[in-house]
This record gives C-alpha cells, sequence and structure tokens, in this order.
DNA sequence: CATGAATGAGGTTTCATTCAT
DNA sequence: GATGAATGAAACCTCATTCAT
C-alpha cells in the first residue's frame, strides 16, 4: 500500500482560506465595504494580515471572494425548495416562507447585497461567476403560477420576475430596515410575535394577490 | 427705513450650514457614512473644512442632521398627499405611485436609510426630532382601508402598519438593489420601460390584495 | 503707517514646504527614488509625516518638484557665467571648468539625473516647467565656437550640442561612476590630485578637440 | 557506457541558476537595486522563490552575482577586441566604437552600474573577484598610444587611463541619461540618425584630440 | 532539488480632527 | 464667522525572508 499522494498538511491553505473568508464575511457584513478593516479580518481569522493578500490579492477581491461565497450558498439552500413537487397554493406560501426564514437566518445576506448596492454593484459586474448563478426560483415559480392558472386558482397576467421580486421586497426590506423602522414606529420589530405577524401578513398578501 | 432688524451677515452663515448640508447629503447618499470624505464635502461645499466642524461638531452629528432633513422632506411631501380627499381605491393606487416616485427620484434617501441601518440606527435613536416625525401616511391609510371597508369593496383584517411597509418595500427593495438585480438578471432595470411595468405590477398587486 | 497686510506666521506655510524640500533631496540623492523613504523625509525635516502629502501629493510628485528645484538651481548657476565676454579659448576651459565644479560641489545632482534616467524620465516628461528650462548654455557654446572659428582658432562643423554633451560626459561619468571606477583600478579617483589631473586631462582633451 | 561520472541532476541545478541570473539582470538592469523585486525575479525564472534563497542567499549576494556576471561579459567582449594588431588611429576608432556598440546593446550595463554607484560600490567593494578583473582595454590603450607617439602621429602626455576614462564617459553618460537628455532637448536622441551622429562626433573628437 | 504556506516589519497613503490666528 | 497649517492614528498593501515538508 503506497502513502497517499497528497501530504495531508496541504490542506492547511484551503483551511487558512475557508477561515480568512469566515472572517471576512463577517466583517464585512458588520460594517459594509468600506468599513470593513483588513486588520480585524486577519486577527479575527488568527491568521497574518499579509497571508490575506497572499491568497485574495486585496479588499476588494476579498469582498468578491464573500460576496460568491454567499451567492452560492442562498442558491444551494434553493436547489433544496422542491416546489415543483407541490401543489400551487402551498408552493407560494413556501416560497414566501423560505425566503424570509433565509434572509432572518442570514442577516449577512442583506448587509453584503446592501454594500454592493451603495457601490452600484462594481464587483458583481466583474464577476463571471455570480451572472452565471441565476436563481432557479424564477422560473420555478414561472412553473407554479402556470399550474395554478390552468387549475382556476390563479389570476392571468403576473409577470414571475415581477412576483419574484415583490416576494424578496417585502421580506427584505422589512429586515433590512428593522432598525430605522423600529425607532420610528417605536416598538421591537424583531420581536418574536412582530415576525410572526410579518410573516402571516405577507402570505396573505401574496396569495390575495395571486388567487383569483 | 434703512437697516433691516435682522442684520445680513446673519444670512450668510445659515447660507453656509446649508450649503455643508446639501454637499454632505451628496457624499453621505454616493458613499455611505464610511466611505464618506470630510475633504471632500468641504470641497463641495467650497468651504473650509474647520468650519464643518464649527457648525456641526463631528461626521457622526453632521450625518444625523443630513439624515434629519432627509425625514423632514419626505414628511413634508408626504403632507402634500390628501389621500382623505380620495376615493380608496384611488387613494392606494396614488399612495403606491407617490411612494414609488419619492424613492425614484430621491435616490439618496435609500443610500442614506441603508447606511444608518447598517449601523443599527444609531443615528437615528438619539434623535428626538425624528422619533417624533412619525409619517402621516399610517394613519391615513387606516382610514382609506376602513372606507373601503365599509363601501364594501376592501377585505377584512388589514394591517395598515404592514401594509404601509409592504408598499414601501416593494417600491424601495427594487431601487435599492437594482444594482445588483440588473447584474444578475443580465438587463437594466432602470430602464424607462422597466420602471413603468414595475409600477403597473406593484399597483396590481395591492390592489389585488386589498380589494375583496 | 498700517499694519502689514500679509501676516507674519503666513509665511511658516512656505517655510515648512521649503523644509520638506530640502529633506527631500537629501534623502532622494542618498537613496534614488526607489530606496528613499517618506518617512526618513519626515523625520529629517521634522515635520508630521502627514504634511508631506498635504503640501506634495505624493511620493512622485514631491520628488518631481526635488527634480525641479534642482534644475532651477543649476540654470542659475548657468546663468552667473558669462562666457559672452571670454575670449574663445578662455571660455571652453571656463566651461569646462563650470561644469566640473558644479557637478563636484552638487552630487545630488548626479544621483537625482540617474534615478530619474533608471525610469525613462516619467516625471521630468510630465514636467511642463522643466522643458522650458532649457540650457542657455548650449546657444552660449554655439556662439563661443562661432567666434573662435572666425578667429581662425577653433576647427569647422563642431556640433555645440554634441559638444555640450560630451563636455558634461566627461565630468559627469567621472563623478557619477566614481565608486566603481575606484574599486576596479585600485586607487582613491577623488583623491584632491586624482581630481585635479582630471580637470587637467579634460580641459586638454576639449581644447585639443577644438584647436585646429 | 551507462551512467556518466558527472549526472545529469546536476545540469538542471546549473540550468536553473542561469535562469534566476538572467531574471535577476532583466529585473536588476529595469529597476536598480531598491526598486528590484524577489517575488518578479522568481516568476519570470519561473522557479520558486525559495530556491533563489537555496542558490543565493539573498538580494544583495544576487545581486553581486549579477554584477559579476556583467563585468565577466565584458572583460570576455574586450579580449575579443585585438587593438594590437591594428595601426594606432584605426585602434582608436575601433575602441571607440566598440565601447559605444557595447553600451548601446547592453543597456544593463548601464542602469546596473548606475545601481552600484548608488550605493557606493558595496557590492563591488566585497567581491574578490572583480577587482582582479581589471580591464584589458587600459594596457592595450596605453601600447596603442605609444606606437602613435612613435610614429609621429600622437600628441604627448596623454594619460591612457584618463583617456580610457573619457571615452567611456562620452560614451556611457549619452545613453545613461538619454530619457532626460531627450526630454530637455524635446528630441529622440535615440533616433537612429541621432545615434549615427553621436559616433561620428565621439570618434572626431577623440582623434582631434590625440592627433598632432 | 524544490516548493507552497506563512510572516514581521515597514512601505505609502488617508482619515477625522485640532491648532493658531 | 472663517481659515490655512498641522497632526496622531490607522488604513491598505508590499517587502525580503523563513518555515515545514
Amino acid at each position: 500500500m503506497a502513502s497517499s499522494p497528497s501530504p495531508p498538511r496541504l490542506r492547511d491553505a484551503d483551511k487558512s482560506q475557508l477561515t480568512i473568508l469566515t472572517a471576512a464575511l463577517d466583517e464585512f457584513s458588520q460594517f459594509g465595504f468600506a468599513g470593513a478593516r483588513v486588520d480585524r479580518i486577519a486577527e479575527q481569522a488568527g491568521v497574518n494580515k499579509r497571508l490575506i493578500y497572499y491568497y485574495f490579492g486585496n479588499k476588494d477581491d476579498l469582498f468578491l471572494a464573500v460576496l460568491e461565497r454567499t451567492y452560492a450558498d442562498i442558491r444551494a439552500a434553493e436547489q433544496a425548495l422542491h416546489l415543483d413537487a407541490m401543489d400551487p397554493v402551498e408552493a407560494v406560501r413556501q416560497l414566501v416562507s423560505f425566503t424570509w426564514h433565509y434572509y432572518l437566518e442570514h442577516p449577512e445576506f442583506i448587509t453584503l447585497l446592501n454594500s454592493e448596492n451603495l457601490h452600484q454593484a462594481v464587483h458583481l459586474k466583474q464577476s463571471a461567476r455570480i451572472q452565471e448563478m441565476n436563481s432557479p426560483l424564477v422560473q420555478l415559480l414561472a412553473d407554479v403560477l402556470d399550474r395554478g392558472r390552468q387549475q382556476g386558482l390563479f389570476r392571468d397576467g403576473v409577470d414571475p420576475i415581477q412576483l419574484y421580486i415583490s416576494i424578496a421586497s417585502i421580506c427584505y426590506f422589512y429586515l433590512s430596515n428593522n432598525a430605522t423602522l423600529s425607532a420610528i414606529f417605536g416598538r421591537d420589530l424583531k420581536a418574536p410575535k412582530a415576525l410572526a405577524q410579518r410573516l402571516s401578513h405577507m402570505t396573505e398578501m401574496v396569495l390575495g394577490y395571486v388567487l383569483r
């Protein structure tokens, strides 16, 4: 039996890269691109600052790497959602619920996207990888809407892209702007009860719209 | 009468403050709080940097001043919208349209809010002024919903706060995340036609929900 | 008698700039552009490092400022040399002597030029000021050569630019490459006697060439 | 015979060393000692950076190795020049021409020497090898001058070392300072015509000096 | 013989802020 | 009310070099 061809220590490189990426994700999502500090990322990752540049080139490229991973994560989660196996009404319900819970459990997704949008998507535009990662949900939603219409349940003329964006909107905005909304309305909009009410409202609204 | 009671000098001070505030609004909305540069604000305002500190204390306080003005502006615009004079369906239609166009024409409102939310609304929380400036639209919307229900047009059980947030959501998110959405979908979602389609979809969706 | 319109303290700015420039001249001439350290310049000038960027923008621009000053200095020294008032032979002798002594007493001129040439004159090319500062000596030398020829002393067909460059060459190279030459020849070519012999040889060579 | 006494592996080592040396020569001559980057040398040589340290110790020693090779190269070229077989006038002409063309075709020689002189020949001083490599041309030039004098062609009292340095000067300076000279005179002094004129002038000047 | 991973020190530059008038 | 001069701290990034295999 020969010794394994790839020495076991070699994986430290991957590990270091992953540690850096995780720390960077944390930092960027907490402070945005401009507010993030490479020093803090290095410290939190427990690696030398120089190593970050060794692996990722510079702050911008590191941000892009984080962004790509974030998108890969949500796309993977979306893959696990099998809308095609559900009846139309249930599928819409599940889509709203999934979107809501994903954003709720991944606040970093929201802050990263906000930061990227502030900078007019400069990083994302130069990423070939992300542009290939179109969400499968748009197509799945189109199918669901078709089925619902054929069953005489859903209304005509609903644009799946618009609806997809609207569903994302109502989930995303409530969470991304939670701090200012809470301050203005003078209540804690992240209290468990408030969250439950929100999900209930959103589901009702979307179904109220698509159902005949 | 020779000399006016309020000396013209005072005007200059007001003017300087206003110039600074306008420049700061521009800078903060372009780069976010962390990315904004006091130097650039001074340069664009055409005043000495020191003057900014003289009038506004520091960068944080300046940001708060900008935020307060921004909220004051939108509240003023909202005041001009007389939903109570319209029939319920038209009122809902107008509310969506107003929200949409206000965000569209005031992109700085969006970026400022995003920046503030990234920092958990630290500035806003310490502002008594803003917290008093509750939007009048929530109450007006509540009235509209009541009227619509009484006329047998609208469904029961629609929470005006939730609906208000949802209307804001669908307008805001489409614009705030326009850059990443455009990149991912591979189209220009700010093209005039796309904007018109969006407004049409949103109106349909909200009405589709509230109407019986 | 009114008080002077320009407050006396204002000149501190000029003084700081000059101190920085002098320190930079020293540093760049000692270590070349790449080897020079902004930190050391600040330290030697006794000013905050930030001030260097406040006044000069960046390292490249600072280098250019030094270069411009250096050229201004030598041009000023050249102005003081009145070749037109001398007989042709004496004028040539003086030109060689002046060039030699200027380089000898301004070693920084040599190292700065070497550094700039290493980088293909990138700084100099973007300087409008320097390109206007053509050396007056070329024209003066042309006149001297003309007069010498008319007096039947000098040979025909001597190109003043070529001769000017050659005179500069024999003075400059001996000094700029003194260290390696000394090492190779195993003698101290900067010893007073060696310097005197060099000047004597150069004068002889140039005169030997131009004289009929 | 199966295996050669000198194993082929050794060849690889030599080859690696040579590749590194060539890449280093290129880098140092382009950027000077301080501006040169060990990373770039490794990249251009196509070898691991560690290998450079394995073979050459450190950046300074690598520079010295480059310098030694450069001197060895020019000495070898000088060896091929047989001034003793020519008549004196032709010999002087050839010496100027050789020097000129060698510098012209080996710009790296110039930049390396400039870099070394900037640092007061620190590397060269500690190299026993280079100091032994005295140029054979000085002695050959002395012989030529003697022969010319004996034939009644050349003047008395010409110091061969001084003349050797002067010939080097007029060739070297024109090329080493070409960038700044071109910038100041506003012409391209490296254009083919300009180069031909320069050689012609130099030959004329040296001969004009040594001939009676 | 050769290499990918890793680093401490230090490089240029930028930042919000204050000093002195 | 207004300003040019000045700064300490810290930002991003780079460098020659070494570690561990």
